[in-house]
RNA sequence: GUGACCGUAGCUCAAUCGGCAGAGCUCUGGAUUGUGGCUCCAGUGGUUGUGGGUUCAAGCCCCAUCGGUCACC
């Protein structure tokens, strides 16, 4: 089994955008990439061949969700993760941490660990940063993340940094205790510190500094405003050592992707792509469509010209547009491809023009052509509300 | 054929003693960022079956008519 290793292969002047390589025990990584989020052990509606048709090369899974249902003992019985799912491809697994505090009930906070009650049956259940690294363990992802506090938005500085300086300690604990986890598995290091420049800054270092082979950005994209993102990352990214991966977890939309390249993260998985897929937002390069909407009821082409994605190789607008509105499965498993190979096609073209040294061209051609179905109807309501009131 | 009950938004139904015709779903648009197939926000939509009458005012009262449901012949 190879080691795992991170080369990068090309950055690009004026930006902080970097293209490489991961290596992990089930293969390599090209980044930027997009890693598609599979809760339990399943990317919603998709099989893991249609998965690898769609150009996936590593997965996320969910600590938190696979610990309770059906229990990291029983994914261990079955050989890990890979076997159990039938994915050979890499897979990150998340700590559990965020969950724990987005939907544990009743979570309790102690420096040993975080107590809660399970969504599913109220059961109680207790992490530590030890017990973490054994479930993960278990699971048999390729890279893991350790236990973490992700700060609330908004949230008193007095309690970003509580929560930072205890996930610092949490970090160490997590390295203190790799007997616990396998030795072909990687543990990356999370990144806290809220919205708090300063914080963010003594975060990056500290962990930076800490022998993770890897990086995660952690506590963004919790319903802050886009700009306060773009500057903790900004605030992050240099004082992060050049060669570890960067992992910016929970992010994001294929605007952020593009935005985020160019801050200097390599590896982003969301749920966002996915979830809106389901309630029928696809994505397309001049901004998000909903598929739901009357005007597809009788389109012949695909969801978008030129795209290569199994559902827009084979099936018309109009069908999905229909499988969606007849409430049918099939539509979840055909929105959800077009998404994930929308994101995956975008992290190779983000790849490509940072190799070629033009990504800033690339990102402002995106941006310029990209714009968000939001801020276009936004706009619209905008102009309706205005002129109701003056009638 | 006789009798009773019912006709209000696309659907299911509210509307006090006759006093500005409403809600849920659907529909249209939006939100969703380390996924509870969840949830939230906004909007369109009406000649109250039809025609008369009473009244300052009728979805509501009266007459006729059309349609539906049920019961009994």
């Amino acid at each position: 089994m190879p080691p795992f290793t991170f080369t990068i292969e090309a950055e690009c002047p004026g930006s902080w955008a970097r293209a490489g390589m991961v290596q992990t025990p089930h293969g390599a990584i090209q980044t930027p990439i997009f890693m598609p989020v599979g809760t339990q052990a399943s990317v919603k509606s998709v099989s893991s061949e249609e998965l690898h048709e769609a150009g996936a090369q590593i997965i996320l899974a969910n600590t938190y969700h696979l610990m309770l249902r059906p229990g990291s003992s029983l994914i261990h019985e079955f050989g890990g993760l890979h076997s159990f799912m039938h994915w050979d491809g890499p897979i990150l697994t998340d700590s559990g941490g965020f969950q724990v505090f987005s939907l544990g009930h009743l979570r309790k906070l102690s420096e040993d660990g975080a107590a809660f009650r399970s969504h599913l049956d109220g059961s109680p259940h207790m992490l530590t940063p030890e017990s973490v690294m054994q479930i993960e363990a278990e699971l048999g992802a390729d890279i893991i993340l350790p236990l973490d506090i992700c700060a609330a938005f908004p949230c008193l500085p007095e309690e970003a940094k509580e929560a930072m300086q205890r996930t610092h300690r949490w970090a160490e604990r997590a390295l203190t205790a790799k007997a616990l986890y396998r030795p072909e598995q990687t543990l990356f290091g999370i990144v806290q510190g809220a919205f708090e420049p300063e914080l963010r800054q003594e975060s990056a270092r500290y962990i930076g500094n800490l022998p993770f082979p890897g990086l995660s950005i952690g506590g963004l994209s919790v319903g802050e405003p886009k700009e306060s993102m773009w500057e903790m990352l900004r605030c992050v990214t240099p004082e992060l050592p050049r060669g570890k991966p960067r992992h910016l977890l929970g992010v994001g939309s294929p605007e952020d992707l593009v935005i985020a390249v160019g801050l200097g993260m390599d590896m982003f998985d969301c749920a966002l792509p996915t979830r809106v897929a389901r309630h029928g937002a696809l994505f397309t390069h001049s901004g998000r469509v909903n598929i739901k909407s009357a005007r597809f009821r009788d389109e012949r082409g695909p969801v978008e010209e030129g795209c290569d994605c199994y559902t827009c190789r084979n099936y018309s607008a109009a069908y999905v547009h229909h499988l969606l509105r007849a409430g049918e499965q099939l539509y979840y498993r055909l929105g959800s491809i077009h998404n994930i190979r929308f994101m995956l096609r975008l992290a190779g073209d983000l790849r490509a023009a940072i190799i070629a040294g033009s990504y800033i061209a690339f990102r402002d051609d995106f941006l310029a052509r990209y714009i968000p179905a939001s801020e276009k109807v936004r706009d619209e309501q905008r102009e309706k509300w205005r002129a109701a009131r003056l009638r």
